[in-house]
DNA sequence: AATTCGGGGTC
DNA sequence: GACCCAGAATT
């Protein structure tokens, strides 16, 4: 394995260390999925919109979107001369209808201020380029920045942080938040060359994703399996989950998805207060859902007469 | 540091 | 039914 250059990691990597990394990039370059955001002709566009929309949601619900937003929005400018409602429309079912209009933003940010190319290439200023925009976090621009670019970046979500935290740490889940001190860690096991440091990432995420899942993990599958100490330690804390879940079921979320439903599928202004499939809904509720939604810009008030809306 | 923000597959 | 998913923005 070749030396890497003069400039050294703020932290050292143990060679036990640099191994199960190596055994973790062997182990995507033979399994890893045929995304088509992973294509070597898929654009730094294709790429962060995949990003965007893998953003709390699984691969599985957001491959046929990706594939139709691309047909019809092949660049950051295509996206930038349609309206966000198009967006919003074309975002469908996928859930967090504020990314399609984050990424709306997104595409008429990149045509203003960057040409209508990506940012992101830049060693120096990429990274912050990336974080400027709209919908893009540390998780995201890392992942443009390693995944579009070929760059090194630290990215972590949540599969690598699951994977780093099990087989170096023996803790089933990761914490709720991000601590220096877990991103320190993750960043000293990121490898120094670029090339291995993107097969890191995405073999690491690939690896939580399909092996060393959050409930059922496949260790027998695992190319960690033999040095993993959360393995060696039975595999313990995964019956503990005092997480307490949101209640979904006549949730403020909900309702306000179900307005959404109700206006995306609408080829006309809908006076959404009267209407059938939301008379189960106190009106209360209904209204302020309404307001919040018109306060994020989702929908506007497009027929006073009417009290009739459409998406913003 | 804690909340809010969708929706659906899976166990 | 609870849980989880390639998080971000706001307070």
């Amino acid at each position: 394995m070749p030396k890497p250059p003069q400039a050294a990691p703020l932290t050292r990597v143990a060679p036990h260390d640099e191994a199960m990394v190596e055994a973790v990039i062997d182990w995507f370059v033979a399994e890893a999925r045929d995304l088509p955001w992973r294509r070597a002709d898929c654009t730094p566009w294709g790429v962060l919109v995949s990003e965007i929309m893998l953003q709390q949601t699984p691969v599985a619900r957001v491959e046929p979107v990706w594939r139709e937003w691309m047909l019809r929005w092949p660049t950051p400018a295509a996206l930038a001369e349609s309206t966000q409602a198009d967006a919003v429309r074309a975002w469908g079912r996928l859930g967090y209808p504020r990314r399609a209009q984050r990424l709306w933003e997104c595409a008429r940010v990149i045509v203003e201020r960057h040409g209508g190319d990506v940012p992101g290439a830049d060693p120096d200023l990429g990274e912050a380029e990336l974080l400027a925009l709209p919908g893009i976090g540390d998780y995201t621009a890392a992942a443009v920045r390693a995944f579009a670019f070929g760059e090194r970046a630290v990215v972590l979500d949540t599969n690598i942080r699951r994977v780093i935290g099990r087989a170096w740490h023996g803790q089933a889940l990761p914490a709720a938040h991000l601590t220096k001190r877990e991103r320190d860690f993750a960043a000293a096991l990121v490898p120094e060359v670029a090339t291995e440091a993107v097969a890191w990432s995405a073999g690491s995420m690939e690896l939580g994703a399909l092996v060393c899942t959050a409930r059922v993990a496949r260790c027998e599958e695992c190319p960690l399996a033999t040095e993993c100490v959360w393995l060696a330690a039975g595999k313990p804390g995964l019956e503990e989950a005092p997480k307490r879940t949101q209640a979904w079921h006549g949730s403020d979320r909900q309702v306000r998805g179900r307005v959404l439903a109700v206006l995306r599928e609408a080829s006309a202004p809908v006076n959404v207060t009267g209407l059938a499939v939301l008379e189960d809904v106190e009106p209360g509720q209904l209204d302020r859902c309404i307001g919040s939604l018109v306060d994020d810009r989702l929908i506007a008030l497009v027929d006073e007469q009417k009290g009739a809306y459409a998406l913003g």
